[in-house]
Order: structure tokens, then sequence, then C-alpha cells
DNA sequence: CTCTATTTGCATCATTGTTGCAATTGAGGT
DNA sequence: ACCTCAATTGCAACAATGATGCAAATAGAG
């Protein structure tokens, strides 16, 4: 999955910003900041930038916004860039992390007459393996 | 449910300001947003103190602080005051409303070995009732 | 009514989200 | 390879929100 290629299929212009934005969330194994992409990007760009290129995926479904608590935003892959199933996410109140429980699909609920679903959100709170083992870091 | 009786319980003061954000908060049938609460107080008081009654009572496990993507912060009141059972929230794209959805208990999800769940945050997104009745408001 | 720890209001600052605009750049056509 | 234009960037500037230090005011206990 190249970054280049996902910006074509939405139509997006590959600016450098993008790409390095894309590969980094793709290669993490957890939800990113918008610091922590910054500081693992190559060139450094304008905060306006930087933040406009966020909205920009997020609106065209690139990017997942995920929001815990007052812990800083944090960014994932899209499940419709992913081809993968609503899941579960896990947030470790030790660490901090966020990762994508891709083997725990979010159960149906059933609202009330009259409401309509579009898309449900569910986050575990939870002390992660590695934090629980290690006195974590 | 009275304010000062929650304040008391929790061993804090009993000021104005905590009182009427509690009273506000017991009152409506949604999560609010902190300028939703400001402009339903009897008194104004200062952004700061405002702002650190906030912290203060979530600290204390009194409200529940509800983060729906880059919509304003919203407060309800928390189950450990209400005795309720954790319970989905539903978002309504239209209106912008949470509500509790009491009838809906969260489910159980089974989380990888090594993992401990404390607390499972379950949002629903989608159309209210009244918004998919009438045009809305 | 007095005393003290808590809370408030004010000043001040950091961070984050947002906009307007001129300069720059990506990508398609020649 | 070059031109052209719409899209994107960088900069300045600003709004909103979260946070801290400190002196003045206040709740609650005795």
């Amino acid at each position: 999955m190249k970054a280049a290629d996902i910006l074509n299929d939405h139509n997006l212009k590959r600016t450098s910003c993008r790409e390095g934005i894309i590969d980094i969330v793709i290669a993490a194994n957890q939800a990113l900041s918008e610091n922590e992409i910054r500081e693992q990007l190559a060139a450094s760009y304008d905060r306006t930038t930087f933040y406009r290129s966020f909205k920009t995926l997020e609106e065209h479904k690139i990017l997942h916004k995920i929001v815990v608590g007052d812990q800083p935003v944090k960014y994932a892959l899209d499940n419709r860039v992913t081809n993968k199933d609503e899941h579960a996410h896990f947030y470790c109140s030790e660490c901090h992390t966020v990762r994508c429980m891709e083997n725990i699909p979010v159960q149906k609920y059933q609202l009330p007459e009259g409401y309509s679903d579009i898309e449900t959100e569910v986050l575990i709170k939870g002390i992660c393996a590695s934090c629980k083992n290690q006195g974590n870091n």
C-alpha cells in the first residue's frame, strides 16, 4: 500500500507533506499524534500546512481521527483504506497509546425506534500487555 | 439528587459555581458543552474558575467528559453519581447533540491475552428520531 | 465570630484550530 | 522539456481553549 497510490485514488496532489504523513501512519502500529508524526517526518513544514494536510486527509477518509479524553488528538489509517471492518480501539491508561484491535469487531447495538445508525466507535480503556508485564516506561 | 449533597459526598466545598454547574447538568437530558452551561448559569464566573470547576468535578468522578471528533467537549453526570450501568452514547450528526442511551448497555469485548479492561466507551453516531422526522433544528 | 485552607479572579502565557493572501508547486496539455 | 493554471504552501494574524502564579475573597470547622 503506497502513499502515492492512495493520494491518486482520491484525486489529491502528491505533495511531500501528504506522502510523508501517510507513510508514517502506515508504518506505525498505533495511532499517532500530530507531534509524533512531525518528529518522524523527513522535512519540516509550516504548522498550517501540516494542519491542513490532516484536515484534507481526514475529509477524504484516508485518516481517521481518534480523540481520547484530553489526550492529544491521534490519527490512524481509515478503515476504508485498509479494507478492514469496523473494529474496537484500545487505549492504554499507562503508556497512552491507542491501538486498533483488528480482531475485536464492533458489535451491533439496537437503537430506539426512529434512530438510525451511521457508525459506531468503541474505545476500550485499560492496561496493555507490555505495560502490565514490565514496569512499563 | 441535590448538587449540595453530591459535593458533600465528595468533600468538596459548596461554591455557587460548582452547584450551578451540577444543577444544570442534572436537569439536562443531554450532554452539554462548557458554553451551553455558562449560558444557563445564573451568575457569571471567570473563565479560569469555570474551567477549574469542571476539572475538579471531573477528577472527582462527578462529571464525565465526552469528546466527539472536533465538536466542543461536552459533560454529563458520571455513572457513579447516577448509579447507572455503563451505557452507550448517541451522537446525532444532524443536531450535534449527545445523549446517554440508558437502555443500551455496553457489551463485553474480549481483549487479547495480557490486556486488562478498565472501562469501555461506546459512541454510536447517526441521526436521532427528531431530526429524522422533521427537518430538524 | 475567628481562623485557615480552599477557591476565586485577574494577568499572563502555551497550544491548537482557523483564515486571507501572495508565492510556490504539481500535473496535464503542447 | 516547457507552459499554464488550479491546487497547495508559507506567513501573518487571530480566536478559542487549557494552564499557572499570586493576591484577595470565601466556605466551613471550631
